[in-house]
Parts: structure tokens; C-alpha cells; sequence
DNA sequence: ATGCATTTGTTCGTATGTATC
DNA sequence: AGATACATACGAACAAATGCA
């Protein structure tokens, strides 16, 4: 008693096979980045199927941005080098259908950023000190042009520190948390009356974090850079999530 | 001399303009979970394109894991709730292509349990204690059972933490940055000679965690789990990438 | 710079297996 | 059990876009 234990079986697409082997060709690196796959008409016939189940298989890997096709392209559709906009997206719909709240958002940047700069203040090279002292300075030069010019050397300065930490996972979900709290409060900050006495703010916060990072104190500077972030943010953040965002200071 | 200025024109595919207009219903709330799309046949009537576009547009959608259709369904495509599932995927891809470390995972891991201990330190609920107090039982228990229950307590446990920080974000990267390492190293632990003392000296790590949790001492929650989780990793983390690792102990 | 051949984008028609009533 | 409507998959065709000689 006791026959042979079989393994429930679902029903797998042909379409879905497709995404598998081309998914698993660019994984393991038999197809690097800028190669080009062969045509439509000419994939159909290695799979062996029919040029309709090819297209579905191929909007699926671009959706998943591993390649991209254009019209009239003879050579086929390109494979591309990863970019973290998919994983963007991903979260950027999880902000959206999951109501996630300003302040959690702001509470993940205060972790992700106090963590690249404890690593950064150990780990950073002279030329990313030089990188951030040249973010900070683009900070000062753009006091008079305007908001926009700031924020871009503001995200600089981050991105630099983010590096530093040698964590690409904390530079890339640093990114893009980032760029959607920006997408959420950009109108209410343009509309603020005293943007300039914002920005000069911003400068002295940011020297005395790049300060303690110089100085290699990890810990200060994870502090510092928290504490810079609350303060920023906590005016756009209603009164009751406030609480949770001062667990992260000390 | 300065006419109109223009705006550089992207040509947009039919299927795209069908993936915006479904994703935006789905975001903006007009379909909910559990509801049903029209069939492709009125889809490609209310949208004025052939059925294969549809089909293209529908295969995008549930590759983002906003849908999912079955054959044969008279109720048409499924909305789906939100899964941290395309996440997973990105971030997946993400390790694989980029060559993403171990070292660099467990560093993130440490990162976000930290933060998680610290912020349950101070919001947890006496039922969330109950959970964490479960879960470190159950892990007692399945020391004479076997790595793979043992394991699935020990998942619990960091997920009861996460959950009491009461940010989903942290939550959600915690849930797929730890089964990323789990799969990385599943193997190496099997192979392990003395899997019954590794798994005793986890359960009093995590005991003293708890007790610095329910004193509602963050800060020593977040320096014994960051601790933990090193001496638990470290021997599978290369040399090299080590000293990155203690940048977070102190 | 101009055609030309090829490729993708899109459409339509058809056949087949499947889930629900 | 049968009827119906559905998704899956195939194949042929035309238009628009691209790269190359």
C-alpha cells in the first residue's frame, strides 16, 4: 500500500515557460545586458509556438524591465542592464493601494538614511567626502535660483552618503522612498512662504551631519542625520503618527 | 522668433494605454479586491482594440500582480489585493543580477530588525508580546522536530517584532530581504554537524531580545538583535565583507 | 538622402479545452 | 449531463516604424 506520492500539477502557460527560460538566460548571465534577442517571428519557431504567446511572453519581461522592444527594430528586442524602477513601482503601488502614511514613509528614510550615514562615517573614501562637501556647496549656490535646483543637490548629497555606506540595498530603497515622500509633499513645500529660511535650515543641518561623518563618528552621525529629518518632516506629518517617528531619536 | 514650445512626442502602445487605465482604477480605488474585470470580448468592445491587445494589457497587469485569470472563468479577470509578491520579484532580480553579497543582505537584515526591535521596544501590545512569547515557544519545541519547523518559529517570531513597529515598509523588506537569505544559505545550515546547539543559542539570543522588548528598552532591543543576527550570519558572510558588518555593532 | 527589406504593433478569424450554471 | 461563455492558443494579414545598403 501506500503507491507512489504524486505532486498536485497547475496548469503553466506556454507563455509563462517562455518568461522562465529568458528570465533564467538573463539571470545567469547567458544574456548580458545590451545583447539583443532574436526576432519575433524567429523565437516563435524556437519555442515552437505562435507569435501571439511570444508577445504576451515578451510584454511580461519588459513589464518586469529586463528588455525592451521597438517597432521596426530589426535586431530584435534589447536586453537591458537592471534598474531598480520596477522594484519603484512595486513599492510606489504599495504606497498607493496599501494607504501606507507620510509618516511611515518618513520613518523608513529616517532608518535607511541613519544607517547610510553610520556606514558612510567608516567607511567613506576622500572622494566621496569630496562628492558630498560638492553637494552641500550646490546646496549653498542654490539658495538664489530655487527650489528645484536645492532639492536636486539635496538628493545629491544624499545619494552620495548612500554610496558611501557600500549597501546597494540601502542606496536603492534610500532612492526610492525617497522620490515618492518627494511626489507627496512637493506642492505643499512650493507653497511654503519662508522657502529661503527653509533651505539655509537644511545647509547648517546638513554640514553638521557631513561634520560628524568626516570626523568618522558613525553613531553622531546616524543621530544627526535622523534628527534632521524629523525636523524637516514632522511639520507635514499629522500630530498622531508623530509619536512613532520620535522612537527613532534618542 | 519664439513660437509655441513643443513637447516631444513618445509614441504610446494601445496595450499601455489600457494597462494605465485598469492600474488607475486599481489604485484610485474604483475596483476593489474580489472584483471582476468584463470579459476580454467587452474589454476589447470598450476599449475599441483587438482581442490579442487586451490580452497583451491583461498579461502586463498580471504580471504586477494586480490580476489574475483563470480559462474557462465566466466572471472574468480577478482583482487581486495587494501582495508584496512583485516586490519579492525585484528585489530578487535585484540579488541575482546585480550580484548582490550576502553580506550586503544580512547587513540590510540587521538594519531592519534593529529598527523593528527598537520601534516594538516602545509600541508593542500585550498581544504582540503574547505572539513573540509564543513563537520563542515554539521554538523550544521544535528543537527535537527539526531545522525546518524551528526555522518557521523563528520567521514567526521576526515577523511578530516587525508587525508591533507598526510600519510596513520595514515589515514588508524584513518579510522579503529575509527569505532572499534564507534561500541563499538553506543549505549550508542543512550540511551544519551541531544544527541542535546552533538552535539553543538561538533561542536564548532571542530570549534576551524579548525581555529588552518588553522592558520597553529599544535601544538595547535594536543593539542585541543587530548582534544577533551577526554571530548567527557571520560565519557564512566571506571575510572581506565582515568588517562592513561590525560597522553596525557597537 | 532614398528606397527597400525586415520587424514590431495591431487586427481578425478560428479552433480547443475548461469552468460555471 | 449539457449548454454556454470563457480563456488559451494558433495563423494569416496589414500598417507603421526602423535600420541598412
Amino acid at each position: 500500500m501506500g503507491g507512489p506520492r504524486f505532486e498536485p500539477v497547475r496548469t503553466v502557460r506556454a507563455y509563462e515557460r517562455i518568461v522562465e527560460q529568458i528570465e533564467q538566460a538573463v539571470e545567469s548571465g547567458k544574456l548580458r545586458p545590451g545583447e539583443r534577442l532574436p526576432s519575433e517571428r524567429e523565437l516563435m519557431g524556437q519555442f515552437s509556438v505562435s507569435r501571439s504567446t511570444v508577445r504576451e511572453a515578451l510584454r511580461v519581461l519588459q513589464a518586469r524591465g529586463l528588455l525592451r522592444s521597438r517597432p521596426g527594430d530589426p535586431n530584435g528586442a534589447e536586453v537591458l542592464p537592471f534598474s531598480p524602477a520596477t522594484l519603484h513601482k512595486s513599492m510606489t503601488t504599495l504606497a498607493r493601494v496599501d494607504e501606507l502614511s507620510l509618516g511611515e514613509l518618513v520613518q523608513f528614510r529616517m532608518v535607511l538614511d541613519g544607517s547610510a550615514n553610520l556606514l558612510a562615517a567608516r567607511l567613506h573614501t576622500p572622494e566621496e567626502l569630496a562628492e558630498m562637501d560638492a553637494a552641500v556647496e550646490a546646496m549653498r549656490a542654490a539658495v538664489q535660483v530655487g527650489y528645484d535646483t536645492f532639492s536636486a543637490a539635496d538628493v545629491a548629497f544624499h545619494d552620495a552618503v548612500a554610496r558611501a555606506s557600500r549597501n546597494k540595498l540601502i542606496q536603492v530603497c534610500n532612492d526610492v522612498v525617497r522620490s515618492i515622500v518627494l511626489n507627496l509633499i512637493a506642492d505643499k513645500i512650493a507653497d511654503s512662504d519662508d522657502r529661503e529660511a527653509l533651505m539655509l535650515e537644511s545647509i547648517r543641518h546638513h554640514e553638521e551631519v557631513l561634520e560628524a561623518v568626516r570626523a568618522g563618528d558613525g553613531p553622531r552621525a546616524a543621530r544627526l542625520a535622523r534628527r534632521k529629518m524629523y525636523d524637516y518632516y514632522v511639520g507635514y506629518v499629522p500630530e498622531e503618527e508623530r509619536e512613532a517617528l520620535r522612537g527613532l531619536l534618542e
